[in-house]
DNA sequence: TGGCATATACTCAAATTTGTATAGCCAAAA
DNA sequence: TTTTGGCTATACAAATTTGAGTATATGCCA
């Protein structure tokens, strides 16, 4: 929960914006692919800072029959909140939480054939993302509302995937030996 | 949700038991550091899941006047459940939820000391995981209760804390010289 | 100009998660 | 013998998260 309030502060921290503006930062930075951002919980987020006196109501605008923009800004408050989360955040070791270490952990409930089928599966899939890569590493770039050092965050995930693929072959093997599982 | 009903699934498979004993196995596998394993939720997965007729009450032990253990057991629909979890873990490609990134997008937000000092916080941490890894690798692999398999997860989480911090060193210098943020 | 896919924008009930409370047992120190 | 700290074991209210639901606008093609 204080990694969608940073992220959302950090966003309006910038300038007064609505929740849907900020939901598409955020898909912008692919944020769905290292953080939990279920995009109702924007709106929650949003209302209860709001409540808490770390956001206020800019502004409603109401376009047509739609519902109405609701545009905050943040506040003296919310920035103290900002830089304390952000401090956290960098100085804190925080477990990454990965679904995949979970399978691992039951690998042995594979048939060898599953298991192998499994690993090259998985594979293919860090393969995909290394190479999106460069196409974002290109492409952002030339992006006015992508922060150069979002580059960063690309190369740190093609750094974890090129360390899962070492991993994933060195499995291979074994498993194709009969050591594992 | 699906992580940790996978978790105990797995765990309440292999022989009848009850909630703190499962914990104690998710501990002992440093669950925490992967999954999220906050301890009530096992007991609301165990009620859920046997309402839900994945697992079914045992026995209950009453020792004393402590709270009554409530030994679980799984059922066939239960197994069919581990399968299909299992499998979905395998298969497809879930995201893995990294608090530091979301720290990585507000790089620009601290000063170039600071950054650097956060930087070299992070090395250390990742340093000290790493010098864990011999001592769980050997230390674990004695236990009975610990599947060979498991040093497999510590081995990957090696992995990937030696490819951050080959990305922290490149990111130090990027900011020494002034390109970062 | 009408129709269809996609985008805009938020709401809210239901499900899940968290963390604290409760409370007795046990071993060792004082 | 009493105190103290730590382990055993679950319950549950409160906070958070999810995702389906609602409803309108907009662009595009025929």
């Amino acid at each position: 929960m204080t990694a969608i309030r940073l992220l959302i502060l950090g966003i309006v921290i910038k300038e007064p914006i609505h929740g849907y503006e900020i939901r598409r930062q955020l898909e912008n930075w692919n944020a769905e692919q290292w953080a939990n951002v279920a995009y109702g919980s924007i709106y929650s987020a949003l209302s209860k800072m709001t409540q808490e006196g770390l956001l206020q109501v800019a502004q409603t605008e109401q376009i047509g029959a739609r519902p109405a923009r609701v545009v905050y800004e943040i506040t003296e408050i919310g920035r103290a909140e900002f830089d304390r989360l952000l401090h956290e955040h960098w100085l804190e070791y925080k477990p990454m939480i990965n679904p995949f270490q979970v399978a691992i952990t039951f690998m042995n409930h594979l048939s060898r054939d599953e298991l192998l089928k499994a690993l090259r599966q998985r594979t293919h899939f860090l393969k995909a993302q290394l190479s999106n890569v460069d196409f974002y590493t290109d492409a952002k770039l030339s992006d006015v509302d992508t922060p150069r050092h979002i580059r960063e965050n690309i190369r740190l995930m093609a750094a974890y995937a090129e360390a899962e693929l070492t991993w994933i072959r060195s499995v291979i093997e074994q498993v194709e030996r009969g050591e594992l599982p």
